[in-house]
Order: structure tokens, then C-alpha cells, then sequence
DNA sequence: TTAGGGTTAG
């Protein structure tokens, strides 16, 4: 009631103030002294002048509005100047502030000029809220800045940080003046936003306009193309940069090397990073999420060695890459650095970190050390409560998952497609039948999620391994979608468990016709027949595999041993720590199973 | 004095 009854300016100022205040509570007192004091006009312009033009980070929030607060009669530049310098370091405090500013400047009845408004919307583009930009743009119209190239180009971009496409597009069309950077935020905006195609068809757009691209420009379309995975287009931007000479800075080369390891070009953008004049740690950080993409983990991981090696300091987003590699080799070792690194550099453990961290933790097999990540996390997301949901049911431990999952509803945060395949795999390894069924139905009819081929493929597994063929087969045969050779290589495993040997050998019909190549097929088939003592069918299968030259694809690991990382497989030979490592899967092999499985010394040699 | 760039977990 008491926001209703409050002109728009008069709430934004009620709004910004208490949480302006709120931000900067704990240095009310020194505020409240400060003000107190009486200080002349002259010297506070002294005073903010200098603090202007110092160039030690600007941290404290406090002085500079209660200086601001004590001026009687401030000139406009002194208050662009003031503006500029709350706004030269990027946090949400500061932008508060400089919204605080600029309300209380408006109740004092100052006069802006074509430098206030760019410097005003930028500090609603760091706070991200769309109802003070857009009262920001309604003042703009107003006071008759709507003409502004600046001031247009700030909007824009302010309406493309909040996700509104339609109104960067409308100020765009509506403007009179466009020059590069126009162009840049328009197709930064659709870019973005997910709209990838419409951002690269912008630009081809512009280029028949007449108009040429520059660096930074050529930055946005390229990403956009990384997105896309276009290796065509990519080359066409590649040859747009050669064709005119633009300067091949950090940005735009770490823009190529994104694109060509995200279009499936690995050694291209291998050299593109090798010839670049200048990297910095995102160059680093792009080769080593890059190469994680295309899950070569240990090349991720070299890279990450050679980064170290130069010098170069990582950052939050590097150990994030670092960190999904260790999940993916089960590098704990290298994992629990990363975690002592993260505690020595004081690296909040929220957000990206922590959750790769639980993540780390959950697929090394530690999950006690996931679960104390993830109860020392201030904040937990959606991807924190993911995390662990799919670690504990991957550890069996389906009861613990699906009491996560529903904390995590009582809190508000909303499950999305790969918590379920969490919680019904949790369902399924822990034989709840019933409880599966029925969050199954809750996808869609409480959260509004459409089953992917995955979900059905959870359903089918735990049906299968309940013993509940007859009633998978009838599941598969209702699915809304084409069942793939996954749906079909569950059955045929619960086959297996079951000893059906007529509806294994249809099922591997079926899935010899989807994918022939494949030898998981004839090695279930195989085993089935095994499991029923058909030893002579189970024989025929592995020959009719000989026949067709289907071989059996040897398996890949790795094991991490004093920090480094080696991968190995059946059959390789000759590495340089063979024998460590040999020695080391022996003794795994001991802890895991209680028997020495690979005594034959030739068994598994190391890439 | 004012506007535009690259990487990122389940």
C-alpha cells in the first residue's frame, strides 16, 4: 500500500536508499559521524575532486555518498566525474549507489547532460533491473536525450542484459544514428540471448550495408558461430578477419580458438593459440574447457600443467575446467589440490566452484567429502542439489538422493530434466518401482518437464532390473518417442538378469538392425545365452562376431598417480611409468574386489 | 567526460 501511494521516482529513491543503506550497514556509523561534521563547500570540492582522480580502487561506498549528500549546489561535472569514479569498479554496491545519486540528484532539481544518462544506465546494466533502467529511459525521453547516439547505445545494451531482444531492436530500428557499436549491441543482444543465427544473419546484414566490422565486433559473431558449431561459417569470420588485416588481439584469437575446438577443429585452433601475440588466463581457460568439451580430459589436463608452467595464475572459471576433467578421470588427487587451492586463495565455495567441487567429489567416489562441500556452500543452486542427487544415486544410495530432492523442492528451487535423471536413477538403483512411477508422472504434470529419451530410458531400467520385463516391453511399446538402441540395450540386459532368452534374441534383432557395428549387442546376447547355460549359442554369437569383424572395443581408464594423470586401455603398450602404474592397478584391482584379477603381468599394458 | 568484445558446473 505504502509503495502504491508513491510517485515512481519517490519509490525508486525509497527502494535504492534502504538498500543502498542495507549494503553499506556496517559503516553507518562512520556515515553518520561524517556527516555530522561540518565541512565547507570548498573543501568537500576538494575533497571529490580528489577522490576522483585517485587511482586507488574504489571500495568504500560510504564516503562517496556522504560527500555527494553534503553538497549544496553540485556542478554537473563534478557529478559525472563523482558518477564515473563510484562506477569504475564493478560491483552491485556501487551501482546502487550511483542510482542513489542520481534519484537524489533528480530531487534537487540538477539539470543533466548527455554524459549523465550512458553513465546511469550502466549502473542498471550491472544491477540487471529492469524497472530502474526503464524509468532511467523514461527520463531519457523526457528531458529529450531519446536522439542520443550514446544514450540510444546504452539503452540497447541495457535492454540486451535484461533479455528484452524486442526493445533492443526497437530502439535500434527507431534510432536515427547507427555506427559500429550500435551494430555490435544489437547483434550482442540477439547473441546473447540464444538467438545465434538471427545475430549472425545481423551482421552479413550490416556487411551488405556497406558497413565493416571491426575486432571487437568480430568477437560477438565468432562466438556466435562457436555456438552454432558451423566449421563453414567459422571460416568464412576466419577469412572476413584475414581478408581485412583486423588485428588479431586477445579477444578476437581467444573468439577463434572457441570456435574451432567448438567446431570440431582441434588441431586448427590448437595453432590458433599457439600463434597468438597475446594470451591471458581466458585463452588458457577456453583451451582447457575446449578440450573438455570434446572429453579430452587429459589433454585438458596437459594443458592445464603447461599453463601453470608459464606462469600464468588460474582463475575460478580455469579450476571449474579443471575440475569436470578430474570428475571425468577420477583424478582425485588432482582434485582435492584444486580444493586446498581453492581454501589458500580464499575462493568463495559457491556458484561454479562449489558445485564443481560436490561434482568432483560425487564422481571421484568420495561422496562424504561432496556432502561436506555441499553443506559448507552459503548458496546452493539448482546445479548444487543436481550434483548431488546424481552422485548419491550413482553410489546406490537412492533413499539419501530422493531426500535431497525433496528438500530442494521445499526450498523453491525448481528441479529441471537432469535432476529427474538423478532422482530416477536413484529410484531405479534402489528398486523403488512405485516412487519412480510416480515422479516420472510428476515431471510433466507438476514441473511441466517433457520426458526426454533418457527419462524413458531410466523407467525402462527400473522396470527391468524389478524384474518387471513384461511390463517394461509394455512401457516401450506406448513411449510417445522412437525407442533407441539404449531403451532396447536395457531390456536386453534385464533379459539377461532374467534368463529370458526369447525376447533377448527379438530385442537383439531389433537392435543388430539400429546399430549392426555395435558389439555390446552380441556381448549381452552372448551372456544371456551364458546365463542359461547355452554354451554352444553363446559360443555361435561370439563367432558370428568374428564373421562380421565386430571386435570388441577395448575399454579406456585412467589413474592418477602422484598427480599425473595416465590413461590406459587393454593391449596398448609402452609408457613411460608402466610398472608404477601396472603396480598401482593391481593393487586398486585388490582393494576393490579382494582378489588380484590381473596377475598375468602382460595383461594391460599403458598408452 | 558518455556506448560495444572472449571462457564457465549437473
Amino acid at each position: 500500500m505504502f509503495y502504491l501511494s508513491l510517485s515512481p521516482v519517490t519509490s525508486l529513491y525509497v527502494c535504492c536508499t534502504a538498500n543502498a543503506l542495507h549494503t553499506t550497514s556496517n559503516s553507518t556509523k562512520q556515515f553518520n559521524s561524517f556527516i555530522t561534521k561540518t565541512t565547507s563547500q570548498q573543501h568537500l570540492y576538494a575533497k571529490i575532486t580528489s577522490l576522483c582522480s585517485s587511482p586507488i580502487p574504489f571500495k568504500d561506498t560510504t564516503d562517496a555518498h556522504s560527500l555527494f549528500s553534503q553538497l549544496r549546489d553540485p556542478n554537473i561535472d563534478l557529478y559525472n566525474a563523482l558518477l564515473r569514479r563510484v562506477l569504475s569498479s564493478k560491483c552491485k554496491e556501487n551501482a546502487l549507489l550511483a542510482i542513489l545519486m542520481y534519484v537524489e540528484m533528480m530531487c534537487k532539481g540538477l539539470d543533466f547532460d548527455k554524459y549523465t544518462y550512458p553513465l546511469v544506465i550502466k549502473a542498471c546494466v550491472e544491477l540487471r533491473e529492469l524497472r530502474y533502467g526503464r524509468l532511467v529511459h523514461a527520463h531519457v525521453i523526457k528531458n529529450g536525450f531519446a536522439l542520443d547516439l550514446y544514450v540510444v547505445n546504452s539503452l540497447m545494451r541495457f535492454y540486451g542484459v535484461c533479455g528484452c531482444v524486442g526493445s533492443v531492436r526497437k530502439a535500434f530500428d527507431r534510432s536515427p544514428l547507427r555506427d559500429l557499436v550500435s551494430w555490435t549491441i544489437l547483434i550482442q543482444g540477439y547473441v546473447d540471448n540464444g538467438y545465434w543465427k538471427e545475430g549472425v544473419d545481423l551482421f552479413f546484414e550490416m556487411v551488405d550495408d556497406g558497413l565493416r566490422a571491426d575486432e571487437r565486433m568480430m568477437a560477438v559473431v565468432i562466438s556466435a558461430c562457436a555456438k552454432l558449431g558451423d566449421l563453414r561459417l567459422g571460416k568464412k569470420l576466419h577469412e572476413y578477419v584475414w581478408s581485412y588485416k583486423l588485428n588479431f588481439d586477445v579477444f578476437l584469437g581467444n573468439a577463434l580458438v572457441d570456435m574451432y575446438l567448438k567446431c570440431g577443429e582441434r588441431d586448427v585452433a590448437l595453432s590458433v593459440f599457439r600463434e597468438m601475440p597475446m594470451r591471458n588466463v581466458i585463452s588458457w581457460n577456453t583451451l582447457i574447457s575446449g578440450l573438455a568439451q570434446r572429453r579430452e580430459f587429459k589433454q585438458a589436463m596437459d594443458a592445464f600443467n603447461e599453463m601453470q608452467d608459464q606462469g600464468v595464475k588460474p582463475d575460478e572459471n580455469t579450476l571449474v575446467g579443471v575440475l569436470n576433467c578430474c570428475s571425468n578421470l577420477g583424478a582425485l588427487g588432482v582434485g582435492k589440490w584444486v580444493h586446498k587451492y581453492v581454501d589458500r586463495n580464499r575462493i568463495q565455495v559457491t556458484g561454479f566452484a562449489g558445485n564443481a567441487l560436490v561434482d568432483m567429489y560425487a564422481k571421484c567416489g568420495t561422496m562424504d567429502d561432496a556432502l561436506k562441500v555441499f553443506g559448507s556452500m552459503s548458496t546452493k543452486d539448482i546445479y548444487s542439489y543436481t550434483s548431488v542427487i546424481v552422485g548419491l544415486a550413482a553410489h546406490g544410495k537412492a533413499r539419501m538422493a530422493l531426500d535431497f530432492f525433496y528438500e530442494m523442492l521445499d526450498i523453491g528451487i525448481q528441479p529441471n530434466e537432469v535432476t529427474f535423471v538423478g532422482v530416477l536413477t536413484a529410484c531405479s538403483h534402489g528398486g523403488l518401482v512405485e516412487e519412480g512411477q510416480k515422479l516420472f508422472a510428476d515431471m510433466w504434470r507438476v514441473h511441466k518437464l517433457k520426458p526426454r529419451i533418457e527419462h524413458y530410458g531410466c523407467m525402462v531400467d527400473l522396470l527391468g532390473r524389478a524384474g518387471l520385463i513384461d511390463e517394461a516391453m509394455e512401457f516401450v511399446q506406448h513411449m510417445p518417442i522412437e525407442p533407441d538402441a539404449s531403451i532396447w540395450g536395457s531390456i536386453l540386459a534385464a533379459c539377461r538378469i532374467q534368463g529370458k532368452v526369447e525376447l533377448a534374441e527379438h530385442v537383439t534383432e531389433i537392435l543388430v538392425n539400429i546399430e549392426s557395428e555395435k558389439d555390446g549387442t552380441y556381448v549381452l546376447m552372448s551372456n544371456t545365452y551364458a546365463s542359461v547355460s547355452k554354451w554352444r549359442d553363446a559360443l555361435e554369437v561370439r563367432k558370428a562376431m568374428k564373421r562380421q569383424k565386430i571386435k570388441k572395443v577395448p575399454g579406456c581408464s585412467s589413474i592418477e598417480l602422484d598427480g599425473i594423470v595416465s590413461e590406459f586401455r587393454r593391449c596398448d603398450k609402452a609408457h613411460p611409468r608402466s610398472k608404477d602404474i601396472y603396480a598401482a592397478v593391481e593393487q586398486l584391482t585388490l582393494h576393490l574386489t579382494g582378489t588380484e584379477a590381473f596377475s598375468n603381468g602382460s595383461e594391460y599394458f599403458i598408452v
